[in-house]
DNA sequence: AGCCGGCAGTTAACCGGTAAAGCTCAGATT
DNA sequence: AATCTGAGCTTTACCGGTTAACTGCCGGCT
């Protein structure tokens, strides 16, 4: 009711409980030095008075947050089409919940801002410290950010996150899946449709999946590189569509696409899965609801995100052992892939 | 590449110019009291040095601070799930990124929780302002937060969201749109799917839900109320399908349920929309790539949070103009909705 | 000459906590 | 009795900025 805002501090607390700012300090920060009785009167008189410590005045003097920073380096039309984020940053939050931490946002335009960004997190004690997505190859977050002393999680395969520690999952033998499966469908031209080539896990499916190709001795395999959203993704699928020798099955690198692929499938007259075969990645909801369903790459994002902020934690408190791997995305066969037109079941 | 994260702060580049840390401030700070060779030589040094205000130092003493809080009180698994949600929040970031903000973003249990945190996020100057969302009748924030004179924009009805600034759509024209639309097909059961009953928007659309089908002397209508994610829009669209006199069309509070319930609809072998109509609401991406598509009540869930974020800036600075409304929720017809079975074309 | 005004800066207090060092005093030790 | 100990606080110095008040100095006006 009181419109005047005066803010209650430390220091009332302390004249209210006939203490001084220090003992108020100690009691709250349950560390000895106050006895049973004044530590109980002291939260008394701070719940009386409806009083919490500054998180700002204490990451200020002493180290502690309880924030944690992401920046996201990719437009925000993406960011609220894609389901990836949404159901990583989820599982991040119910982590962070957890231990009443919350999460520090923020797009911004390229690397540079990133770094720029993060480290003036770090040296103003904004965060405790930060997740790392979208590792490029030789990505110059690595150099720029490793001496800053900054608690870090990377999402990426380790080939590509230098001296953090890494959360990821094994794309190249979820790839390998893949294409072994498409490939005992009876396909011989399978096509995948990528992210941006500069983009680390891209770079590690994109290779993967040309050696199993290679492997099985199939047909020199086309692929694409895109910007993941959906208009992309159709562009992609109609380019691939188009060609002479037009593959008899797709491999998508993330549900969004996919379903793009799908609507230019149904539109140049294409029947999944009898002319061509589907399969996406991420798999969110999407790939249940279309019609064929999708099948897809799986593999439970919300627990990956809350993986990694586990780790993150434990970097934080200095505990950390190592890198982690979540499991490898399994496939889910689903109403788009079947065996390759003309090929008897295998 | 130094491995010791010495800080550099205020007072070295002060030193480094052979100023004071005053002269430092009024610098960075466009403030007049220093000569233009001086605060080109202060930027120089700070420049070389690397050094950036610190924003937790800064918040402490200034009142300034560049970021905006936001706790949603929904569990984690369903903010995964919903389009809306990452949308929205993309929509504030892309206005937030402009000006250099960050989103501080926290899930909560319930509105206790939720009060306190901005309690405390606001006397801790923690951020500049808040983002209220998912207002009920008679929300125990309003009371809670109008006397502590944090600047908050409120998502909802005005009539929900006391003193705050709202930013909100007109959900009850949006309804009676809805209804008279599938009246016009010749339907007269026409159910509803909504949000819990002591959501605010949820209430406003139920009312004027009834209000409708009761001036256009359709017959009883049924509503449900439900906790928003599928399983639960499944189950009440079962409830509603297996009643003696089911409705011919089902209307939802979201584009989730909508989907769950075209896949109930299927399972219990009813064509849709030859035996029952749906109408979604909120028309994410999902609306478009179902069989059929989905018809939905359409809103630019993108720049609805972008005009939040617009407002809230608004009322930081002291320059709010009044509530803003954002277009109201528009018809797509798409194939999930048409005449009533039995009933002649319009 | 004396005074005023304003620019360009400096000083010092303050924001709201934390943390290390210091103080006091009761009870145990030698 | 003198000294040591440790629990229980208080004092004080930060953390890294901002800001109000103050100082010095130069030029213009009366």
């Amino acid at each position: 009711m009181s419109s005047s805002p005066e803010r209650v501090t430390i220091k009332d607390v302390a004249a209210r409980a006939g203490v001084s700012k220090g003992a108020v300090s100690l009691a709250f920060n349950h560390k000895p030095g106050v006895s049973e009785a004044t530590r109980e009167r002291i939260f008394a008189v701070a719940r009386e008075l409806g009083w919490a410590p500054s998180a700002t005045a204490r990451s200020l003097s002493s180290r502690r947050v309880d924030i944690v920073g992401l920046a996201l380096c990719r437009p925000a039309r993406l960011l609220g089409l894609e389901p990836f984020y949404m159901d990583f940053i989820s599982g991040i939050e119910s982590v962070l919940a957890e231990r009443s931490c919350s999460l520090l946002l923020r797009l911004v335009r390229d690397l540079d801002e990133e770094i720029a960004l993060y480290k003036e997190w770090w040296r103003g004690r904004m965060i405790a410290g930060a997740i790392l997505v979208d590792f490029r190859q030789d990505d110059p977050r690595v150099p720029s950010l490793q001496g800053l002393g900054m608690p870090a999680v990377a999402v990426g395969h380790p080939s590509l996150t230098g001296p953090f520690p890494a959360v990821w999952t094994d794309d190249a033998s979820a790839v390998t899946e893949a294409v072994r499966y498409l490939a005992a469908l009876g396909h011989r031209r399978i096509a995948r449709v990528g992210g941006p080539h500069d983009l680390g896990h891209s770079a590690i499916r994109a290779r993967a999946f040309a050696d199993t190709v290679q492997e099985l001795g199939l047909e020199e395999a086309r692929q694409i590189g895109t910007g993941f959203d959906e208009k992309e993704g159709a562009r992609a699928t109609r380019t691939l569509l188009l060609a002479a020798d037009r593959p008899t099955a797709i491999v998508y690198d993330n549900d969004i696409m996919a379903v793009a692929g799908a609507g230019v499938a149904a539109e140049m007259g294409l029947t999944v899965p009898d002319d061509l075969s589907l399969l996406a990645w991420d798999d969110s909801q999407l790939c249940r609801i279309t019609h064929p369903t999708l099948s897809a790459m799986s593999h439970d994002v919300h627990h990956f995100g809350a993986e990694v902020a586990r780790v993150l934690f434990d970097v934080v408190a200095g505990t950390h052992t190592g890198g982690h791997q979540v499991p490898t995305p399994s496939l889910i066969p689903r109403g788009s892939t079947a065996p390759a037109p003309g090929a008897g079941p295998s």
